[in-house]
DNA sequence: TATGAATGAGCCTTCATTCAT
DNA sequence: TATGAATGAAGGCTCATTCAT
């Protein structure tokens, strides 16, 4: 409880805050547009503070990536646990993805960029990796799941990563492209229903013992 | 063949010459990042020149919005003719919208940047009329394709806005994660069966008599 | 009556179309937002044609400003030759110029512009020359008329140059501030009536043997 | 004595700084041929500083418009203060604006060129406004004098504010046209003589009982 | 002679980043 | 550590002028 102890304690503190105004600030006007006196302007410090905690713009729009990301996974990691079927886990990782799409808009605008931009950014190598292990991460916990169902027998032997794959992209697509179309078209989409029904779809197929694919 | 019409094609071929320049520029560095004077190099003409032929950088770039949905548009058009079943019909569709991703990845590229920017875009609004109709044109041809379907008693009686929104949802998000996961982890996913097992699922989920949700 | 006649009717026709449609276009834009372009489009003409007529924009507008000399110089011209007396003749060169501006507005801006401007233009020597020849001119006019009334014993033995300065002065400065104020102000002053109490007043201060200044 | 008053201070100072770059180059080049990177070079700052200090060339022009303004107020009321007659008061004016645009020959540019410019130029309108102001309050000075002189029985009962269109654009046009012809002929005219001459001229013309408009 | 497409230098403005205090 | 004034490179767009047809 010495000195050094609280003065980290308050360089933390200002890294979030600078990570909280920096969120609002992407969120609202996108990377490109976003500028760093914004950023500082919303987080009450100068803009060479700033600089003091990040290298700089990208850096700052990497370290709000991996906050996200580390929300969504301690969000996910929650319901994996849970003592329920493993097909019930697979629907409740995507509720639980769908909230934090609800619950957490710019974190969730903030993720949705970097997956058309990641080419454009030109990033840091190591800053492109931190995102991947993140990435990472979470495909893992959904491929685990997947796994454990296919050596308990209750899924095919399916290839885990593809449909860990599936999961996520239909998860990812279904929420991106009609919040879009409700936005273009000034609709309200029950989202939630259409994002539990195509998972279901999912995992019923991996099911064994279930109706498969109408190809028989 | 008058010297009038001449110049006609002639500039109708500068104007293609400039959205293939553009259409390069824009896939490799996204909207922001893209210049005029680089599309200028890259079209081998001045800057100039690019304003004879287009008002500014937005509208060239809605330019080559519009000419990417074209491009789409009759490839899809072009299946839905064919004598197979309406569920076959469907996954053609899918087929050939993977392959539209396939054959033109700058095209790809650029629709799928609309996708997530338009809202930081800010266009002009004539210019993004132009987009949401050929969304719309696109979304209707599904549309028309699953209510026929209905009408003939082989799906089951949904909303055929909703399922068009999935249908895409799914197409969408299954090709653009994939692309950009495999981009990450340079890996090589085949994306296209992946796609068509989902479609397949979705088109199963609506068909009457067939195994459906297992619910029951 | 040759063919080169006729060409060469033709050829002054032409550039006095150009004129024509540059004196509206400078006079609505002022020199530096109007542009060739715009000159040829209400010519009819192409961009290229005025460079055959012209050497460039410059000279385009010291033709103009050429242009309107002459027309008020000749108006000018039929008031010296009137059988009244000598302080009637100035009086009626200052009631044909403030005409000269109500009738040829356009004319009247372009040469208002230049009192400014000179300095801006960096107008090349030749045609500072030009243009001074006819201010020259118009000065010389007035110069005279005073000259003869000195000599008649009607006006003082004044500086007949200073007084045709301080003639012109009064006049341009009453009619382009006036302009000025009545456009900001939305006013609608009597000018000529106020430009020919000025002149009669100058008039008067030089007349011998009337009430001159009142220092007396 | 803190460190934001010397902050304040300083901040005063470079703007001072721009404002006297900018009038050196806005007087030497005018209006549309200046330009901020100059500016900045004449200041010895960089453009980006200029737009810390000045939201744009529209605004750092008008702001030096209303300097100079500024400086000719302050200068016209010393004189009006001043114990004597109604009309030498009218006649040091008359002195004072000649002063100025001797001694201020920058200043004196600039504000000429937005007499006539000022149509062209499509400023911003609340910085017309501010310009009008200006030009309000030295009109005000004026008319007031004149309004004192007729009610104290010196003056007839003119129109004030005619009159007062009269004292200014007596002045301004003798000083612009004179200070134009000397330049265009290399000559050296007693301006001010002339400039005092044509006041007195015009005092003598409203005042009571002196030897009026010789139309008896 | 007439055309008008093409040129490219030039300008205003923005903003990530630095550095003296 | 914190500040914020200063920097200057970069980009979209304009337009006088040229030149091949």
């Amino acid at each position: 409880m010495g000195i050094p102890e609280r003065k980290e304690r308050e360089r933390l503190k200002r890294k979030k805050d600078i990570l909280e105004a920096a969120k609002n600030v992407f969120s609202k006007k996108g990377y490109m547009n976003a500028t760093i006196e914004e950023i500082a302007q919303e987080s009450e410090l100068s803009t060479g503070t700033i600089y003091l905690y990040f290298s700089g713009k990208e850096e700052l729009y990497v370290s709000l990536i991996v906050e996200s990301y580390d929300i969504l996974i301690s969000e996910v990691k929650k319901v994996i646990g849970e003592d329920v079927t493993i097909g019930e886990i697979l629907v409740n990782i995507a509720k639980t993805y769908y909230k934090f799409c609800k619950n957490y808009p710019d974190h969730y605008r903030v993720l949705n960029f970097i997956v058309n931009e990641h080419l454009n950014l030109k990033l840091a190598p190591e800053l492109i990796e931190k995102i991947g292990e993140k990435t990472d991460t979470i495909f893992k916990i959904v491929s685990e799941v997947i796994k454990t169902g296919i050596q308990e027998g209750i899924f095919k032997p399916v290839d885990a990563w593809d449909i860990t794959s599936l999961f996520w992209s239909n998860l990812h697509g279904i929420i991106q492209v009609q919040t879009s179309i409700d936005y273009l078209k000034s609709r309200n989409t029950d989202v939630e229903t259409l994002v539990i029904k195509n998972i279901e779809l999912i995992v019923s197929a991996i099911k064994v013992n279930e109706c498969p694919s109408r190809n028989d």
